[in-house]
Parts: structure tokens; C-alpha cells; sequence
DNA sequence: CAAAGATAGTGTAAAAGTTACCCTAACTGA
DNA sequence: TCAGTTAGGGTAACTTTTACACTATCTTTG
């Protein structure tokens, strides 16, 4: 039995050691329309918010025991009411007019550790660069916006990021992971000089190996300065 | 019409220039139970959420024109199941037993300022210290917390404040509610180059009147820049 | 109308922090 | 051993922040 005026929508990051990607679904034809949109559906009645946005996640792509937090409540009357929106509702949707508020969630993951596969009404699951977004159902584009911002000021304030490294990780990882969060590039030493400063990483007797190049020093991070 | 299944609650924190208080109704009896609550009712049919903070707000205590932030969703499926909340909300809800999901908000105000006044089921309206908190109905306690959690975080960051201000006001004013805030004092001639550098004010044409000394120069907030 | 009382309003120099910038070091594979 | 590749470090210019004290303008009172 499911709520029709609750759902939850779930924008997660993925991080490629490189680029920044939103994980997508292709949700399944109606007519002709290819229709894009993030993970989401209706809660259950007796469900809770927070299992609701695993499950849903779950179901559509497959993936579980990510850390999903709230980014917001979203509750404009017409945000289901768009005209591009009305077939899929009316196929997929016993009360197509129905409003729905959506609580959104948002997690920061490892694309290697995660291997979305579609299923459910997901016709298809992949991750989109976040700076190249296509149009998306209902007013998923702002939904995404809004976790990028908190994702971003999370960043900032490293206080996130955590579980895209490997537990001992070298200072250029650090400083990829900044960069495609942020979309912007800093310099090397500059970062160096910052990261070290502030003990947010605690250098390692350790350095990398099987790189053919010369090693970096590894790192782990400062769980006291993370903590603050 | 409204919605049995979606509420607002409003946690209003008032600073009376010595201490934070939150904003407390006293639910009509029910028996003899005398019941503590936040503000908070259920979201009409085809209201936006943020409007439905304002009108619920101001239905139960009169405040109006607030800025009320989101802090959350709470969706504990068994959120207004508990015992203790059993009788009220058998003679105040048709469905007592429907499950409700609440978009929580904020906001921060000047005590002074506003006058709340007890209307619609509540049967008063008052401040209570905001380390003294009696047990509230329903999961208030905890939206409380995360309420205060969400606020010392803002304010750590300057982002919050400017509602406890009149329209037009004196550096000097954004001086001393900065420095009670944060239980600090700032130079004056330091605080004054920030936030004119910073855009955070526009200065007005007109000035200070009624006072028996030099009358300052008046502010009004810079809206473009609040909203970074 | 002069003087006293009260708060407004302003500049500069020292210190701290941030930015821009490039070469050598250390490893692997051929 | 040489070529290829990424690691790693210091300094000077610039920007931001801090510390600090006096004059200006209004009201009230004598």
C-alpha cells in the first residue's frame, strides 16, 4: 500500500577519481518518450523516510548500504503538474492528478564500489557528468541543484568526502576530489600547504607502490579534525 | 481540504538580547491533559510548504511575515502513534490514526518584535528557554534539537540574524546582535569595513531620528547578497 | 546660546593568510 | 641508462585581517 502524496527522490554523486556523475534512470517507455529522471518513488504507508529512500534506491538501481542524508522537502502543489510529465503519470500512476510532495536525499559514492542495474519501472541506470544534465522529470533538476549546494558546502568544510578514498589515500586524490566536486582546479602546493596545515590528513610512514612512477607518501585522515 | 498525511511545524527561537527561547503552544485540554506542542498543522490541499508554514504559524500564534527555514522531514511512520498522544488527536482529527509526515521549519526572531497571541486549538502561546524544555507532544522534542542543531550552525557561519532587525537599522545594531550572538565584540571600525566590503547592507538616504546624539546613517539588507 | 553628554564615523600600519609560479626527485619500463 | 611519469617543495607579491584613537554631529541642560 503505498502513500500517494509522499515520495522520495534520491541524487547520488558518484566520483570516478575523476569527474563528478549523477546516477540516473531511463524510466520505461511510454509511447515514444525516452524519459529521464532520478531514483524516486512513493513511500509505503508505515515506512519511514530514511528506509523508504534505501529501499527506493534499491529497487530502481540496485544499490544499497549507501549514507543517504535529507537535502530538503520539496512541496510546490504543481510540481507534478507539468504537461511533460502527464503520460508517464497517467500509465504508471493510479491518481495521476494526485499532488506529491517528495523528500529528497542525496549521498557521495565511489562509482567503482557501486554497480547500478535497472530494474522496476527503470528502464535503464547510468551516471550523467553533474555539469551536463539533460531535461529531467517533474522538477528533478532542481532537486539535483540543491543537493549539489549541500554536497558542495559539506566539501568546503571537509566534512564529506570521506568515504570516496581509500582508507590510506595520497594528497593528489585528496585534491581530485576537491576539484570535481567544486568544478574548479587549485594548485598543487597551495592545496598541499592547506590540507597539512589544518591536520585534516596525518601522513603515513607508507608510500604507494606498483606505480611506475615515483611514489607519493600516503595519508589517512585526522578522525579528531574530522569530528569538529 | 487538507491533507491527513503531510503537517508543518514551526520551531520560532526568540532572543530577548540575554536568551534563546522557543516559541511553545498549549493545546486546548482534552480531559485534563494539559498538552505542549510546536506549532504545527496539517498542510492544505494545493499549498505550497513554505506557505503553509506561514499560514499555520499564524493561525495558532498571529506571528506572521517570519523567515522560516526548512530543517527537516520527519517521517517515523510511528511518529503520532504514541499513547500519550492518543486523546488529542481522537477529538481533533478525523483520521487519529493516519500517518503524518512533517516538514519542520525554522526561524529567528527578535522577541520584542512580535506579539504571539494564542488562537485557533491552541490555547496559549508562550516562550520557554530553550535548555528547559517540558516533554512535548508527538516527536517536538527531537525537532526541536535538530532545530537548534541547524541554527548554531548558521549562525557559526553569519548566515542568519537579519530577521531580528527592523526594516532599516544602524550598523550599530548589526554590530551588537552579531556580537550577542556570539558572545563576542568585534572592533568597530573592522566590523563596519566587512560588512560594507561584503555587500551584506545598502546604505539608505535617511537617517537616525529621535535620538539625543549624533543620529546614524540607516541600512536596509542587501537581498541579492543574503541569498548566496 | 554655550557647554556637556552621547553615539557616529573614519584611516593607517603591521600581521596574517592567500595566491602565483617551476624545477628537481624518485620510481618504472623499455 | 634513458625516457616517461607523477611527487614534492619555497618564496615573493598580493590580499585580508587586525589593532588602534580621534573628530563630528546631534540633543539636552544650564
Amino acid at each position: 500500500m503505498i502513500n500517494p502524496n509522499i515520495s522520495v527522490d534520491c541524487v547520488v554523486f558518484g566520483f570516478d577519481g575523476q569527474n563528478l556523475n549523477v546516477l540516473l534512470i531511463e524510466q520505461k517507455d511510454v509511447g515514444q518518450m525516452r524519459r529521464l529522471a532520478l531514483p524516486g518513488d512513493h513511500l509505503e504507508e508505515d515506512e519511514d523516510l530514511d528506509t523508504a529512500a534505501q529501499r527506493v534506491l534499491k529497487e530502481l538501481t540496485s544499490l544499497s548500504g549507501l549514507f543517504l542524508r535529507q537535502s530538503g522537502a520539496f512541496g510546490d502543489p504543481d510540481r507534478v503538474k507539468n504537461i511533460k510529465d502527464l503520460p508517464w503519470l497517467q500509465s504508471n500512476r493510479s491518481n495521476p492528478g494526485a499532488r506529491v510532495i517528495t523528500i529528497a536525499y542525496y549521498a557521495l559514492v565511489k562509482m567503482e564500489d557501486f554497480n547500478p542495474s535497472a530494474s522496476s519501472f527503470a528502464q535503464r541506470v547510468f551516471w550523467q557528468g553533474v555539469y551536463n544534465i539533460p531535461e529531467l522529470a517533474f522538477d528533478h533538476s532542481k532537486i539535483v541543484t540543491m543537493a549539489l549546494s549541500k554536497l558542495r558546502q559539506e566539501i568546503s568544510e571537509l566534512r564529506v568526502g570521506h568515504e570516496l578514498l581509500p582508507e590510506k589515500f595520497t594528497l593528489t586524490q585528496v585534491q581530485s576530489l576537491h576539484e570535481s566536486i567544486l568544478n574548479s582546479s587549485f594548485d598543487k602546493r597551495n592545496f598541499r600547504k592547506k590540507v597539512l596545515n589544518d591536520s585534516w590528513v596525518i601522513p603515513l610512514a607508507e608510500k604507494q607502490t606498483g606505480v611506475f612512477h615515483k611514489p607519493a607518501r600516503l595519508y589517512s585522515w585526522n578522525k579528531d579534525r574530522l569530528s569538529i
